[in-house]
DNA sequence: CAGAGTTTTTGCCTATGAGTCGATAACCCG
DNA sequence: CGGGTTATCGACTCATAGGCAAAAACTCTG
C-alpha cells in the first residue's frame, strides 16, 4: 500500500451535488461509504481525475456508477476546493459541481447510494456537507434569474405542480397566481394548448406548460447597466 | 530534464485576471513570456500550487511577484479549466480567479508585466485570452446584481467618476442620473458630505460619494422566489 | 458684477414588472 | 342543478428604473 503524505503532488477529484425534488422535498444523491476514513458516513458521488478527460467527462464517467447519466437534465460547475486538510491522509483537490435530475424520473440506483433530504443531511464524510449546501444556494440563486426551472420540471406540468417543485427547491412558499404570470412574461414559459383532467375534488382543469427553451438563460432585469438603446 | 507526458498526475495552478479600469478602459494585467512554448505571448499571473496551501494562497504568493497583493479589493474564483491539451507537453489543471483593483492606485509592475486593454489582447499563451473574457463577463454581471463597484471605484468619488469606471467595466454609456439614484435606493451609495471644486471649466461642485460597504453584497430584485414574508 | 457657459443635482413623469385580492371559469359529486 | 373545489384571469397597488428638463452651484468673460 502506497503511503500517502502532504508531499504527494496534490491528485484532483470531481463531486457531484445531484438535486432532485422528491416527494415534495429537495433530495441529494449520496452513497454510503464502506470504508475508512469516514466508515459508514455519506459522500458525493465522484472520483479521481483520469488523465485524459476533462473535469465534466470524468465526472459523467465516475456518476455512471450512481445513476443513470442521461437523466441530468443539467451540469454546471459550482467550485473548487483545495484547503490542504479537507481530504485526511492525502492531498486532494475537488471541483464540485451540480446536476438537476427532473421530477418525473426515478433512476436506478446501487444498493450504497440513496436520496437525502438536502434539509435532514446524515453524517457527512469530508466537506461534502458544505459542498451540497453551496449547491443548494447555487439552485435557489438561478432558480430567479435563469429558466433552470426546465431541469427540475418534466417536459410538461401544471402551474401547481411546478409551484410545487419551486417551493420544495427554494424552501419556501410561492404565489401559482404570480408564479404563473412571471415566468410566461419572460417567456420561459408556453402553454402547450391541453389541459389535465382535475383530480377527485374536482376543480376546474389546470393548463398544461412546458419551458420554452431546454438549455440555460439568463433574465437580467437590470437596469443600471443596460446599455441605452436596448429594447 | 524531466520527461512531461499526459501520463503524468495532473499538476495543478492558479491562475489570476486582475482587471483594473486606466485610463478610462478595463485593462488587465498580463506579463510576457520569455520561453517557449509561447516564447513572447502573453500569459496571466499565477502558479503551481504547492502542497501545504490552498489555491487562493497560492495564487496570493505567485501573483506577489506581479503586483502588491494587498492592492487587490476583491478576489473570487473564477472556473475550473481541465481540458486536456490546454498546455501543450503537460497536463495542467487550472483555476482562475477575478481580481479588482481599484482606480486610484498604481501599483508597481516588473519589466516583463504590462496593463492591456481586455478589449484589445495581444497574442496570448494557452487559452488564456478565454479566461480573460471570463473575467470581464463576470465582472459585467456581478457589477449589476452587486456592489462590486466598491472594488474599482477609490475610496471616495463623484458620481460623473463612478459614471466612469462603470462606462470602462461594462463597455457602454450609463445614465448618471440614474446611476446616482439606483445605487443610493439599493443603499450601497451614501454621500460623505463633503463636494468636490468643479474643474476648470465650471460648474457645480460635485457631491462626494462611498460606497457603504467594503465587502460584496448581493441585491435581489427577483419576485417570484422571494418568501412573501419578506420586506 | 451681470450674464453666458458648464456641470451636477433634483423633481416629476412614464414604463415595466411584481404582489395581492377578489371575481370568474370549469370541473366533481350528490 | 347547486354546493364544493381547483384553476385562471382581471384590476388594482407598489416598487424600481429610465428620461427629460428645470434648478442649483460654480467659473469665466466682458
Amino acid at each position: 500500500m502506497p503511503k500517502s503524505t502532504t508531499a504527494d503532488p496534490p491528485a484532483h477529484e470531481a463531486l457531484a451535488v445531484v438535486l432532485q425534488v422528491r416527494d415534495g422535498v429537495l433530495q441529494v444523491l449520496l452513497w454510503q461509504r464502506a470504508r475508512t476514513p469516514f466508515l459508514g458516513a455519506w459522500a458525493l458521488p465522484g472520483g479521481r481525475l483520469g488523465p485524459d478527460e476533462t473535469l465534466e467527462r470524468s465526472l459523467r464517467r465516475h456518476l455512471a456508477a450512481k445513476v443513470d447519466v442521461r437523466e441530468l437534465a443539467h451540469l454546471e460547475q459550482l467550485e473548487t476546493l483545495s484547503e490542504p486538510g479537507r481530504h485526511p491522509g492525502q492531498r486532494l483537490v475537488a471541483t464540485a459541481y451540480l446536476g438537476l435530475v427532473p421530477a418525473d424520473v426515478d433512476p436506478k440506483v446501487p444498493a450504497d447510494t440513496r436520496w437525502h433530504p438536502v434539509g435532514e443531511l446524515p453524517a457527512m464524510a469530508f466537506d461534502h456537507g458544505e459542498i451540497v449546501l453551496a449547491g443548494r444556494e447555487r439552485l435557489r440563486a438561478k432558480l430567479s434569474y435563469t429558466n433552470v426551472g426546465f431541469a427540475l420540471a418534466p417536459p410538461s406540468f401544471t402551474v401547481s405542480e411546478l409551484r410545487e417543485l419551486y417551493r420544495a427547491a427554494l424552501g419556501h412558499d410561492v404565489s401559482a397566481t404570480n408564479l404563473q404570470r412571471v415566468l410566461v412574461r419572460r417567456r420561459l414559459l408556453e402553454p402547450t394548448g391541453e389541459t389535465r383532467s382535475p383530480g377527485r375534488a374536482g376543480g376546474r382543469p389546470a393548463a398544461v406548460f412546458r419551458f420554452a427553451a431546454a438549455d440555460l438563460a439568463v433574465t437580467d432585469p437590470f437596469a443600471v447597466l443596460r446599455p441605452p438603446d436596448a429594447r
